[in-house]
DNA sequence: CTGAAAGCGCTTACAG
DNA sequence: CTGAAAGCGCTTACAG
């Protein structure tokens, strides 16, 4: 590790210090058996000496092989997206790839752009969350049939594979969970209407109202921005009328804390006089004021769950696209409180 | 865009195609003034026409030049690295290059391993939140004289630039607010002593302290995980004894959160009869039940210009080393309440 | 304005 | 067990 000079130390650097080829201390690197012990010792001792570095992008492009994975994401600001991003980079990492990151912003133009921007690294596979509005056609124009793609969260019709969320069955929980409470007048609280993931929420929460006969009024289904910040402002929209909805399962958590400051603010108290179902489970969920229930997804889990289904698909690429259901599980919690006693909040 | 077969197009490909040498494609794809416009058309058509994308790590090779930047971090789930690792990768990314991705969970030794494991990618600069206990000397070794870094938020002393949190400063603001209100007993509440982030908040809350003739007692110093969990169970040893603190310096908001967590367990209200302030201004700060009192770090204009520092340093890699501080500013929101009434909680 | 040639740092049959 | 040679996909003086 001398304090060498600026210039790159390379194998023929190496081979011409050992009084060797490159090819063999490329051997070496490689860890083949063939080379005797004591030029190996001698190498490693050279590699060493001088402070070499592998370049892994000049041996990948000799091998036509990528040891990278592009992974693109909304933004990382929000932590389902941050739980997420941490899995797939953990499980890269373990695997021996690096993660290259893009972040879209929820717009279909800069997911072009980074897309493009990333392909030009030669990603071995790419992880997917599609803003909202993607056009398959035009995506799957872009990345061509060299570069396979795990789809995750967002259905896209590209055939390509998918790991989705069971948004339906998560929310058809949730609903039974405050109708099992006593509640009759359920909201639908945020997210938009035109996102896949919420719509298939909205149809799961439908069916479970459907199936104890009650039809939702308008009223109690409230669109906003999936954010906190957002969902904190629209909570007047629930009141406007009387009867109020006395319960809502929301589009996902962030929503569901914005709506519990929102009662707050209103001076009602989520748990207490309104229960509050939210979905993603993120780490705030438990330890917030009340603590959220909610529809358990693991983001985490299911990160580390889309880099090996992206590494499998580099195994066998001519398998069919393959659709990976991840289970929702209810994590009851105090916010969604206890039984509605008969004749309280009519 | 044809749907073609599973081999790589290149500019040989392009080449043959147009009937020219692989040089004058390379000078279109690089923009050069001096092929002919209708020479440039067609490669362009064909560029195209046959789904050509570019090979930018042969490119970098021949040029002997990199566009990426590696960026390890201690964990994406910290909401506080997350926003972080958002305004790095935004930035970069306007600026052309690509963001590596690395996670250390603060652990030294997997921090060497992700750091060896990138740097055979070739980054052209590296972005270091150094784990907790980093070893300056053993990362210098590692890393090598070639690759700038950027070392964020824990000093090193590496030689390296190094972006810094003004850490005293904020914790001053912190305290100075409090005893402003009237607080007298204000504990610095979480975080490691053995974190030089942690040590620099501390020195700035006994600086503060000290000036209104205060000497913090034993008991108002209370060490956790900086974690909103961890926080939360140790907030019973701020009331072991009377006369307990009634304001507490948090050493960040995850802990500050979880101080208020703990505080509503035990049947009292952050911003009424306990004053809680955070440091970093995560984005719940703002949102939380009560709104959290709290130093602005603005983690995304950090990475912002943590990105930027490391580009200015590509231009300039022999000027001396660069140390910045971010500033420090103080939103005063609910959860450090009103000014104590004489005579109240004593 | 275009082409022939060399080379970035590595690997991999193929000889010996 | 080791070496000579070709080649991955690109760029860049240098000629013409």
């Amino acid at each position: 590790m001398t304090a060498s000079p600026r210039r790159r130390v390379t194998l023929t650097d190496i081979a011409k210090a050992c009084e060797l080829s490159r090819a063999t201390v490329s051997l070496v690197l490689r860890g083949s058996p063939l080379v005797h012990a004591d030029t190996r010792a001698r190498v490693e001792a050279e590699l060493k000496r001088q402070g070499y570095v592998y370049h892994r992008g000049a041996a990948n492009l000799r091998r036509n092989v990528s040891s990278a994975v592009a992974l693109v994401i909304n933004d990382l600001s929000n932590p389902f997206f941050a739980e997420f991003a941490s899995g797939v980079d953990e499980a890269l990492a373990e695997a021996g790839y690096v993660t290259l990151l893009g972040s879209t912003g929820e717009s279909v133009e800069r997911q072009q752009a980074v897309l493009a921007s990333l392909l030009e690294h030669d990603p071995a596979g790419i992880i997917l969350s599609p803003a909202e509005g993607s056009d398959a056609a035009r995506l799957h124009a872009l990345v061509g049939p060299r570069t396979p793609v795990l789809v995750f969260n967002r259905e896209l019709d590209a055939g390509w594979d998918f790991l989705e969320l069971d948004n339906h069955h998560g929310a058809r929980l949730a609903t039974e969970h405050l109708l099992g409470l006593g509640h009759r007048r359920i909201a639908f609280y945020g997210g938009h209407r035109d996102s896949s993931s919420c719509r298939q929420r909205r149809a799961g929460y439908r069916e479970a109202l459907a199936q104890a006969g009650i039809t939702p009024e308008p009223q109690w289904l409230v669109e906003s921005a999936p954010t906190r910040l957002e969902a904190a402002r629209q909570v007047g929209a629930l009141f406007v009328r009387d009867p109020a909805p006395t319960a809502a399962v929301c589009y996902n958590d962030a929503v569901a804390l914005g709506l519990v400051a929102g009662l707050t603010a209103r001076g009602r108290r989520a748990g207490h006089d309104f229960a509050v179902v939210g979905f993603d489970d993120i780490p705030e969920a438990a330890v917030s004021a009340p603590p959220l229930t909610t529809i358990a997804a693991d983001p985490r889990a299911r990160g580390r769950q889309a880099a090996a289904l992206v590494l499998q698909r580099l195994q066998h690429p001519d398998a069919a696209p393959a659709r990976t259901v991840a289970p929702a599980r209810l994590m009851v919690r105090d916010s969604s409180g206890h039984a509605l006693t008969p004749g309280a909040p009519r």
